[in-house]
DNA sequence: GCCTACATTAGACTAAGTCCAAGTCAAGAT
DNA sequence: ATCTTGACTTGGACTTAGTCTAATGTAGGC
């Protein structure tokens, strides 16, 4: 994860303890916390530190593209660092786990020109639903 | 739409002035509006409705299958009415314009099965972003 | 026309997120 | 090493979206 810290101080960023632990909870794979999990974590670590800076600071991190913002259920956003391997999420309909999952094809290249209703469409992000195996069997 | 409200009476569903008002707002092509849109365009109609029905007919009605809830922006849900042609959505990065669409392929047999870990995955959902050729000139 | 189980209402409540004014501090300049 | 300053953080009030509840109203079977 230092090489997020390096990349945000090249950006000029100010480096401060909050952020620093703010970024080093949004580290590893498969990690999609809400914000107040994001916070709840990081106050593990920093115990003062406020909610509203864990909304600045993620919302700093989707704005250069270090993180995603992922919305599957309508409730909270939730945050995922894993933003340079591009990829799609499997959500399991029953308790909701969430993992990254990489379509053979490109999304996008599925829908034709004749739907596209002349958008210049950039972007396609799939949620597939379906019971992950413990809620299968449970 | 009375057809819906056909099917709603052979559901067994007690026909009120509420409810139908609401089934009557969520008619036409590309609808895709917010709980509060649909209280709004039902008060027009029903100055007394309540907020609290407009939901519960909504969540009904999502039950049912009669109503797909979407969620474009982690913001408001929307309602859609167009639930018996499986499509997808096509979103305006700049300005929020909905779209359906349709693509070629079915989005779930992109996902290969080594991709699946083990969920029982049986539906796909695709939210498409570009700008709409309104916003592109602008 | 009555009855009653189901539907509706207003408003309090919760969850998720934003905003703001005041205080703090990282890091460049000296 | 200290100073300075503009960027960062804080706590709390505020907003938005949605849920819950107890009291009241009413659709539709009889």
């Amino acid at each position: 994860m230092s090489d997020l810290l390096e990349r945000l101080r090249d950006r000029g960023w100010r480096l401060t303890a909050q952020r620093r632990v703010v970024a080093e909870v949004l580290d590893g794979d498969h990690v999609h916390y809400t914000a107040d999990e994001v916070h709840a974590r990081a106050a593990e670590r920093l115990p003062e530190i406020a909610r509203a800076t864990v909304y600045n600071t993620l919302s700093e991190l989707v704005a250069i593209g270090e993180v995603l913002e992922v919305s599957t259920d309508g409730r909270a956003k939730r945050y995922d660092p894993n933003a340079h391997r591009t990829h799609q999420h499997l959500v399991c309909s029953r308790c909701g786990t969430i993992r990254d999952v990489r379509p053979a094809a490109d999304p996008l290249s599925a829908l034709p020109e004749s739907e596209r209703y002349g958008f210049a469409v950039s972007e396609a992000s799939v949620i597939y639903r379906g019971l992950c195996p413990s809620c299968a069997t449970a």
